[in-house]
DNA sequence: AATTAATTTTAGATTTGTCTAAATTAAAAT
DNA sequence: ATTTTAATTTAGACAAATCTAAAATTAATT
């Protein structure tokens, strides 16, 4: 049982950065990172060399690269304590859910373990962040999100909108126009049975109303 | 009004260490610094003429150094972050008294002001940390301890013994033996008006009776 | 007062993380 | 298949914080 290897914020953060762009394609780019991290692409070539000298980050130059299993570990971590901090700070001391970023950006590397895991259970081992994102255990493992269309989700369940069905201009145009988008977090807090039409509420607190036709195109993925 | 500045957590760890020093005697030597920053003296002078630089000290070679008013207030926010935080941990996490100062070392440097705040009212506006030492408001303020004997120190009240009257080898030989030097903390739990004897309560949960005879020698310092 | 010892400072390196400008490689367009 | 463009990497530099070894200064002893 090898001490636990300390690692810098930077290389925590570049961690973080590269396991939510490899989230999306598979595979990353220098520029990628660069943009994310408002950074200098050469910048981050320099630190791939060092990622891949610590076995976090599987790198050949010129052809892309990913974060080993141990580099994912790591990440999760840090990914765990941003949400759980974040967390912390909109139940417990009343900050609002987009101003608790920075703040998570911050002490995501506070190093302490037991201090982290401490937090989770005064918390009550939230499984959401406030944004809807899922945090993970003490093992990093967290439950996938499914993906279901909106009659299907269940009442009160923080979601995200990933995908639409019907993407004709009429349905997009509506869309826009009721505030849903990808990546939109909706909650349905209302279905009337009359018509299966349903209540959505956003993160901002509106409410608006949309019929079943909508809501079985408008997919989500959610937790657990 | 211009921006707050953003110090370096090795700025910050400076200020903080020269402040504790200068408390005791008034000017702070190089050796002090190194010793209580566990570096060398030559990193020490290198650090001493960068914060100088920043207006943070008064500084002329060879001849010693403190604070500036600046320097003061900056350091006066770091140790009220680091021991709102041990507050924390220890009222709210469940830590030990004695786990908790090496977190707080890396907690004191996250910059949010407005985090700090609203940390400080979640618990309460606590006055004094885990240690018993006192926490500075936001604007730098706290109570400064006054000095008293044990018999006149109020009841479940935590202090620091500072001074003793009566210093005769038997006396001091008998703290020895209770476990009561200068620094200890201690609270007196119970007074008995037959022979205003007393019982103290250490940081370390034990007990022990003291006559009043030795009380009235023992004299310890606390907050407001 | 002169010498010795301790403290403090400088000189020069090192590590980490960043940058700009130039070179290299890969991808896209002709 | 060339040529042009875009992405990536290298070369060389810099700032922050640290170190060791040597020099300068101050303090303590003879
Ligand atoms: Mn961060
Ligand atoms: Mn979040
Ligand atoms: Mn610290
Ligand atoms: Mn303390």
């Amino acid at each position: 049982m090898s001490a636990a290897p300390k690692y810098s914020s930077s290389t925590e953060n570049y961690l973080k950065a590269i396991f939510h762009l490899q989230k999306n394609d598979g595979v990353v780019t220098t520029n990628d990172v660069a943009n994310e991290l408002q950074t200098r692409p050469a910048s981050v070539t320099d630190m791939l060399k060092k990622l891949k000298a610590q076995k976090l980050l599987l790198y050949e130059k010129y052809k892309g690269f990913k974060l080993s299993n141990e580099g994912k570990k790591v990440a999760l971590q840090i990914i765990r304590k941003h949400r759980l901090w974040e967390f912390f700070l909109v139940e417990k001391l009343n900050f609002g859910w987009d101003e608790v970023h920075e703040i998570a950006e911050e002490l995501e590397h506070i190093s302490s373990k037991k201090l982290i895991d401490r937090l989770d259970e005064f918390l009550g081992f939230p499984k959401q962040d406030p944004h809807g994102d899922p945090i993970p255990d003490s093992n990093g493992k967290f439950t996938v999100p499914k993906q279901v269309d909106l009659l299907n989700l269940p009442v009160n369940k923080i979601a995200e909108v990933s995908s639409i069905g019907d993407q004709s201009p009429e349905m997009l145009e509506l869309l826009g126009h009721k505030g849903i988008a990808l990546g939109t977090r909706v909650e349905v807090k209302k279905k009337f049975a009359f018509d299966n039409s349903l209540e959505l509420k956003f993160k901002n607190q509106s409410i608006v109303t949309i019929s079943e036709h909508v809501a079985k195109n408008v997919y989500v993925k959610y937790d657990e």
